[in-house]
DNA sequence: ACACCATAGTGTGTGAGACACACTATGGCA
DNA sequence: TGCCATAGTGTGTCTCACACACTATGGTGT
């Protein structure tokens, strides 16, 4: 009765899919209180955001390259680290991801409910 | 006061990002009660669920190939009509994705609370 | 009668992004 | 001092979304 992670790899890509763009929003949205990539992977996947570490790293990069986030070296204690914050334009695009992410779950349970 | 559909090609994609798996889940449900290609657009445009033609008639020939939806001709009528139907496996991976939508949900829910 | 448009679907690229794998490097601990 | 957890980078592959081009048919206008 336990739900088995990826028995069939046509059912494992297609909630990879499904997870795709949320990975972006709960980092946009975790990194409004800034924090640096290996505590944020632990953090998500603590929340349930099933996240790969080669999947975390260049996404933190891209969303960086594309100004949503901000980021600066710590070195203040021995280990660097690199420390990633949401920018202003990150937080408004989180805004409309949820908004989003409402819409389509409201798009869904309509379609849900004309097909019981 | 209306919500501009994409004026910023990097919000445009995150959205689009998304949507990518709800595509998928949105086919499997409506499909449940069969239907060909050209309707199944209109319908899930209509409910909200913004696909371009050019990503659903692949996406369904994929879904057919994984055997989540089988397809037969309609040649009964004058314009002959692929018809697709939701498989029993399909109908299993709907309600997987579903399930999976809520955890998500609850997930980023959860995250959005915690950083207010 | 036939030109044209909406409908309905197929086939072939191309580009972006997720993930795997391999790699560097350091701090702490046994 | 050797090993493991931590922390991050770089490269390659594979899939998918979308663009573009194409075939084909039914209805409508003239």
């Amino acid at each position: 009765m336990d739900v088995d992670p990826s028995p069939d790899p046509v059912v494992a890509g297609h909630l990879q899919e499904l997870r795709r763009g949320t990975v972006v929003l709960a980092a946009l949205v975790a990194l409004r209180t800034p924090g640096y990539g290996y505590a944020l992977l632990e953090s998500l996947n603590e929340h349930g955001i099933g996240v790969d570490a080669n999947t975390l790293y260049p996404l933190l990069r891209r969303l960086e390259k594309q100004g949503l986030l901000t980021s600066e070296w710590n070195t203040d204690e021995s280990r660097p680290r690199k420390f990633y914050r949401t920018s202003d334009e990150g937080d408004d695009l989180a805004a409309t991801l949820i908004a989003d992410w409402h819409r389509l779950d409201a798009s869904l349970r309509h379609l849900t409910e004309e097909t019981p």
